[in-house]
DNA sequence: GCCAACGTTGGC
DNA sequence: GCCAACGTTGGC
């Protein structure tokens, strides 16, 4: 099964509320590579889960796949800052998974302290400019990030 | 708030 | 299909 690694900005969707949720529907993504990880997305892989704007920024919990990607509602909703005018239930462009919580790290990683990894190197996170706010994360740096966080 | 990096849009 | 202009992300 992958591992994953997605962002969310702390002041916007933090690992407090998303516990207090215990599942959430992990909806605006506009970003077609993301997308296309999302739609990878199968049933009970784990999603590490980092806060990007935040102090510090930091990988900051883990998260488990409840249900395969479907159209993201939010598309379709007018009203709504994430809506897609180009988008149409026939052909919806953008799909959402949903996550449920795990469990928040009694230490989290920041991004800092990742870097100073050697064996992480070669994480997406950590490459210069990188963006994407949904990733792959290999086994090998799954298993050490749950270690380094419990 | 700045700005580097990257993605998207749209004219041609 | 190219690429300039513009928009967004996200670390600092």
């Amino acid at each position: 099964m992958t591992k994953w690694l997605v962002k969310t900005e702390e002041s916007v969707y933090s690992i407090d509320r998303f516990q207090s949720d215990k599942k959430t529907v992990w909806e605006g993504v506009r970003n077609y590579q993301a997308r296309n990880y999302l739609r990878a997305m199968q049933k009970g892989d784990e999603v590490l889960v980092y806060h990007s704007n935040s102090d510090p920024t930091a990988i900051v919990g883990l998260a488990q796949v409840r249900l395969t990607a479907f159209a993201d509602p939010s598309q379709f909703d007018p009203k709504s800052e994430f809506f897609d005018p180009k988008a149409s239930k026939e052909a919806p462009r953008w799909f959402c998974p949903e996550f449920g919580f795990v469990k928040k790290f009694k230490r989290p990683l920041s991004l800092e302290h990742l870097k100073g990894q050697s064996d992480l190197k070669g994480m997406v996170l950590l490459q210069r400019g990188s963006r994407l706010s949904v990733q792959p994360v290999t086994d090998k740096e799954f298993t050490l990030i749950l270690k380094l966080a419990e």
